[in-house]
DNA sequence: CAGGGGGACT
DNA sequence: AGTCCCC
C-alpha cells in the first residue's frame, strides 16, 4: 500500500512537463546489410567484426544467435548462418546520419547514442498539437487509467502519435524499421522502448515508472550503471532495483562517491532530469584496428599508413579541420586485464590539412603532408612503445580531435572566445570553488580590472569546466611548447592577440572580491536543493546532483528525501572548504547564503 | 582476434 | 591520460 501511495503521489504532481521519445533501430547493422543485399532478408544473418558477431537479424535470433557472440559459437547454433563483414562502419554511419537528420525535422533537440539510437525532446511539438488528440498509438505500459491531473497523459499520448509518424517516415523514406519509447524522461523512454520488439512502440505514463524499474531483474539493466558500477554494487549485495532503493545513501556514497551515488539512487526511482542534448558533429573522428600480434616497427608503420588513409577520407566528408591527433596502442597483456589502452596526443598545425590546389579535403593530401602526419604519428607511437626492446601489440588506433570550423565569421575563433566569456556568469558551484583556487594564483600576476558584464546570450550553451580552465591558463602562456615541433598555428597567434586586448584578462584575472560578485549574481530564492519547474533547464547555477523539481522532491519517499538532504549537507561542507577564506568569511554557510538572499 | 566507435568525467 | 559510460 505504501508503494501504491507513492506512485499515486508521482501521478498527482505537476512536473512531467517534458515529452521524450527514444528511437532504437532494430538490429541496425543487419538491416543495413539487408538493404544492401536484399537476398539476405530470407537468411539467418550475422554481422561480423573480426571474430565476433556484433548483431544479427531476427531470423538468426530464432536460432539463439546473440549480440557479441563468437563466430564459432554462432555457427554451432546455426550452421547455415550467413556472415557479412561489418568492420567498416561507413555504410552504417551514413544511414545513421540520414535517420538523425530525418528526426531533426521534428525537433532540433536530437541526441545520438551510438549509431542506432536517438533521443528526441518533442515537448514543444507536443504543446503545439495539444489541441487535437486521439487515443494512444501503440502499446501502453502498465495501467492506462488516468490518475494524473497535470496533463501528462495527454502530452504523452500526443508523443506516441509523433513517435508513430517518425517511425512511419523512417520506414517509408529509408526502409528501416525501429522501436520507440515515449516517456517524460530519457531513462524511462529508453527502458520502455525495449518492452515490445521489434518494430513497435511503447508509451509509459509517470504513475507506472516505479513498476517498470522494479520489473528489471538487475540494476545492471539501468542505463548509467555499467560494468564497473555494477561490480561495486554487487560487493554491497545490491543486485536488483529494490536492493538499490533500500541501500542507504551513506553506504552508497562511500563506495561510489557522492555524484554517482545520488545519481543511481535517483535512477532506481525512475528519476532522471538529464536534458536531451543536441549531438551536432562528433568531437573526435577515429579508427582502430585490432589484431593478434604486431611486433615490428615496419608493420606498425604499415597499419598506421592504412588507417591514416581511411581516416583522411572520413575527415574530408566531415569538412572540418582537426587541431590535434591521437595515437592509441593496446599492448599484449598476458594477464586477462581488460583491454588496457595507452594513448598520446599532440596538436597539429591546420596548414597540414589545407591543400593549396584544391580546397576540398576529399582529395588526398599532398605527399608531403602525408609524410608529415606519418612523422607525427610515429613520434607519438615512440612515446608509448620503446622499440629498442621487444614489443607485442594487439591494437593500433588513430583519431583526430579539437576541431575548429573552417569558415571565418560567426564561427571564427575570435567570436567563439567572446561567446565563451559571455556565458561564464552561468557557473555551478563546483566550478566557482574550482576557479577560486586558480584565481588566487592568477591574481598575483595580473592586473585587476572591471567585472564581467552579463550579456544577453542566455541561450548559449554552457561552457564546460574544462574549457574554462583552458582559457584561464592560456593568456599566461606566451608560447606553448609544441610537442612535435609543429609551427605555431595561425589560430594560436590569433588567440594571443585577442588575449592581450584584455578581453580575457578582464574576466579571468579579477581580484578576489569578484568571487563574491559572482555569488551574489546567483540570487537564489529558495533552497538550492529544490527548483521550480518553471526554471530553465540550462541555467543550473547550482547543479547539485540531486537537485530535483520541487514537486518531485515533495513526493519522494520520506527516507529518500532525508537521505538526499543529509548527504547534501556533507557535500556542501566539502565544497565550501574549497572557497578561499576571503570569500568564505562573508557567509556562514553556502545554503544560508543562498536562502537568505 | 572481445569489435569499433564516441562522449563525459577525473 | 585514463576510466567510465553508451551502443
Amino acid at each position: 500500500m505504501e508503494d501504491l501511495a507513492n506512485s499515486m503521489d508521482f501521478c498527482s504532481i505537476n512536473n512531467h512537463h517534458r515529452t521524450i521519445i527514444h528511437i532504437d533501430i532494430d538490429c541496425f547493422y543487419a538491416q543495413v546489410e539487408m538493404i544492401k543485399n536484399p537476398a539476405l532478408r530470407d537468411c539467418p544473418l550475422g554481422v561480423q567484426q573480426k571474430n565476433i558477431i556484433v548483431t544479427s537479424n531476427y531470423i538468426a535470433r530464432e536460432f539463439g544467435i546473440q549480440k557479441c557472440m563468437l563466430v564459432t559459437e554462432g555457427l554451432q547454433l546455426c550452421p547455415q548462418l550467413v556472415l557479412v563483414k561489418g568492420e567498416d562502419l561507413q555504410d552504417y554511419r551514413q544511414m545513421s546520419s540520414k535517420i538523425t537528420t530525418l528526426l531533426q525535422s521534428y525537433s532540433p533537440l536530437v541526441e545520438k547514442l551510438g549509431l542506432d539510437e536517438n533521443f528526441i525532446d518533442v515537448t514543444n511539438l507536443v504543446s503545439e498539437r495539444i489541441e487535437d488528440l486521439k487515443g494512444v498509438n501503440g502499446f501502453v505500459y502498465g495501467e492506462a487509467s488516468e490518475k494524473c491531473e497535470c496533463g501528462c497523459k495527454s502530452r504523452l499520448t500526443i508523443g506516441s502519435h509523433i513517435a508513430s509518424e517518425m517511425r512511419r517516415e523512417i520506414n517509408s523514406v529509408l526502409g528501416i524499421t525501429c522501436c520507440a519509447g515515449i516517456a517524460h524522461n530519457k531513462l524511462l523512454a529508453k527502458l520502455v522502448c525495449g518492452v515490445h520488439k521489434p518494430n513497435q512502440q511503447t508509451t509509459i505514463f509517470p504513475c507506472s515508472s516505479s513498476e517498470l524499474l522494479l520489473s528489471l531483474t538487475s540494476v545492471r539493466e539501468i542505463p548509467g550503471i555499467g560494468l564497473r558500477t555494477n561490480e561495486i554494487l554487487q560487493s554491497l549485495q545490491i543486485s536488483n532495483v529494490l536492493d538499490l532503493r533500500n541501500c542507504n545513501l551513506t553506504s552508497l556514497q562511500k563506495v561510489l562517491g557522492y555524484d554517482i551515488a545520488v545519481r543511481v539512487k535517483k535512477l532506481s526511482y525512475g528519476i532522471d532530469d538529464s536534458p536531451v542534448k543536441q549531438s551536432g558533429k562528433p568531437q573526435s573522428i577515429g579508427l582502430e584496428d585490432g589484431f593478434k600480434k604486431i611486433c615490428l616497427e615496419s608493420e606498425v608503420k604499415e597499419k598506421f599508413s592504412t588507417l591514416l588513409y581511411r581516416l583522411l577520407k572520413l575527415l574530408g566528408e566531415d569538412g572540418r579541420v582537426p587541431g590535434s591527433i591521437r595515437v592509441t596502442v593496446r599492448k599484449y597483456d598476458n594477464a586477462r586485464k581488460y583491454s588496457h589502452r595507452e594513448s598520446r596526443q599532440c596538436n597539429v598545425a591546420a596548414s597540414v590539412f589545407i591543400n593549396k590546389t584544391c580546397d576540398s579535403l576529399k582529395e588526398s593530401l599532398s605527399p608531403k603532408s602525408n609524410e608529415k602526419l606519418m612523422g607525427i604519428i610515429m613520434n607519438l607511437f615512440h612515446k608509448i612503445v620503446n622499440i629498442s626492446k621487444p614489443f607485442h601489440l594487439t591494437l593500433l588506433g588513430l583519431a583526430f580531435t579539437k576541431f575548429q570550423e573552417r569558415k571565418t565569421g560567426k564561427s571564427s575563433i575570435a567570436s567563439f572566445l567572446t561567446n565563451d566569456i559571455s556565458v561564464q556568469s552561468v557557473l555551478n558551484l563546483r566550478n566557482i570553488a574550482d576557479k577560486c583556487e586558480r584565481m588566487e594564483v592568477a591574481s598575483t600576476s595580473c592586473s585587476p580590472s572591471g567585472s564581467i558584464e552579463r550579456s544577453g546570450s542566455e541561450s548559449e550553451p554552457e561552457p564546460s569546466p574544462k574549457k574554462t580552465r583552458k582559457f584561464l591558463y592560456f593568456p599566461r602562456c606566451k608560447k606553448r611548447p609544441s610537442e612535435e615541433g609543429d609551427e605555431s598555428s595561425p589560430n594560436k597567434k590569433l588567440l594571443e592577440v585577442d588575449s592581450s586586448e584584455s578581453l580575457m584578462l578582464q574576466d579571468l584575472s579579477e581580484p578576489e572580491s569578484s568571487i563574491e560578485n559572482k555569488l551574489e549574481e546567483s540570487e537564489m530564492e529558495e533552497d538550492p536543493i529544490i527548483s521550480t519547474s518553471k526554471e530553465k533547464q540550462n541555467t543550473d547555477f547550482f547543479e547539485c546532483p540531486h537537485r530535483v523539481d520541487k514537486e518531485v522532491f515533495k513526493a519522494l519517499p520520506p527516507e529518500l528525501k532525508n537521505e538526499l538532504l543529509e548527504a547534501w549537507e556533507v557535500e556542501k561542507t566539502k565544497m565550501l572548504s574549497k572557497i578561499p577564506n576571503g570569500a568564505k568569511s562573508k557567509q556562514k554557510s553556502i545554503t544560508e547564503y543562498f536562502i537568505t538572499k
